[in-house]
DNA sequence: GAGTTTTGATTGGCTGACCAAACTAGAAGA
DNA sequence: TCTTCTAGTTTGGTCAGCCAATCAAAACTC
């Protein structure tokens, strides 16, 4: 009963965060929308900030499993043999599916940062989204460069970096406008990055 | 006298954002770091929403003047005679540059995104600043391709938009995580879109 | 002295957090 | 079995504080 209470509270939560932003909600918005008193939603939360990673973390489980369900530990390590390019896609494409399946994830998630700028609490749990996230993307770079017939000047970091970047910046895009082609975007990004890496060697090098 | 009191407050303003952020920053804030009277600000900008439109131009001026004063406007045509891929490797360094130097016209831009998902007037300035400088980077972009061996399968908006969206990813984990090798990123960015730029013809086709 | 700029106090409203009291269910004891 | 007892839940009201915006009046300018 009491687990029940707090799940309700965490999703009543997420529906009113991604209606209406951090800011714009208030305790007692989200007790509303889960039909219990307005005092209850401090005695599972003692600030409104963990509420909001609370109901970031719960939102993210779907694409969680998502991509579990595609064979992929989102912190384990990737299977041994299989190629690295076909997962690299995957990934592009489960990244696709996942901005139009719940476009509300990644509202939640820009808001989070937005209210991460300026305070610590949320700061922190932004770091470590980012961290976890970005260290996934990093698993899957290290194996498509193993693979690859001259090996980049960038660090795996660097790169993994630079394509966690491009996802979120065209999430960031699509949540801004509705009428930007994401799917145009996330291919664009996945012929540069597959090219990139599937490039013959010998080429000559100016970079770095 | 009246410019410069205005003047006084958009600077006013841009500080105290930088330092605060949109939602921990009152109008009172703003007009005490100003050294004005309370009401002061409101007889010069009707709503807070528009104090923060303007602080933001305010504080991209420094970088727009940066790039014209590489020879590039943001608005206007690119030079004719120019190499393109000098071109777009100029744009990642200035780029880099730019957040490097003041990093809270970053800052301010996330924060205007964050406020921007939930309110109206934030939102359409921020489609504005996004697709100017989107416009920008797809006109560089239009150049690259008009010069590649093989011309690819997305479009030039669409490489546009991934490559808007890598910039300001980048952007944003830096922002988050001073740590962060913002510059290593920025690198391994352009390698990847120098080296799919320059990338020879006749390979295997097997995209879109 | 008309028009513009600046002041500073006020207003109405909302917020996060707190708390004392009421309720519930199940364990312990008779 | 029936009755306390208790710990965990839930309620709803309170509170001190802050805010954006307004406005009448003062100061300044030409």
């Amino acid at each position: 009963m009491a687990d029940q209470t707090k799940e309700r509270i965490i999703e009543a939560a997420s529906r009113t965060l991604v209606r209406r932003g951090y800011h714009e909600t208030s305790m007692k918005d989200i007790a509303a929308e889960a039909g219990v008193a307005p005092g209850l939603a401090h005695y599972y939360f003692e600030t409104k900030e963990d509420l909001l990673v609370a109901a970031i973390e719960h939102a993210c489980r779907p694409s969680m499993d998502a991509w579990e369900a595609a064979g992929v530990s989102l912190t384990g390590p990737l299977p041994e043999d299989a190629d690295p390019i076909a997962f690299a896609r995957m990934g592009f494409e489960l990244a696709k599916q996942e901005l139009k399946a719940d476009p509300g994830v990644f509202l939640l998630t820009f808001d989070m940062f937005g209210v991460g700028l300026h305070n610590p609490k949320i700061s922190a749990a932004v770091r470590a989204f980012i961290d976890e996230r970005r260290a996934f993307v990093a698993r899957i770079t290290q194996g498509v460069i193993a693979g690859m017939a001259e090996p980049p000047v960038a660090s795996t970091a660097a790169i993994a970096a630079a394509i966690w970047a491009s996802i979120h910046g065209i999430a960031l895009q699509k949540v801004m406008d509705p009428e930007f082609d994401a799917d145009a975007a996330f291919d664009a990004l996945s012929e540069m990055a597959i090219a990139f890496a599937t490039r013959p060697a010998g080429r000559a090098r100016e970079e770095g």
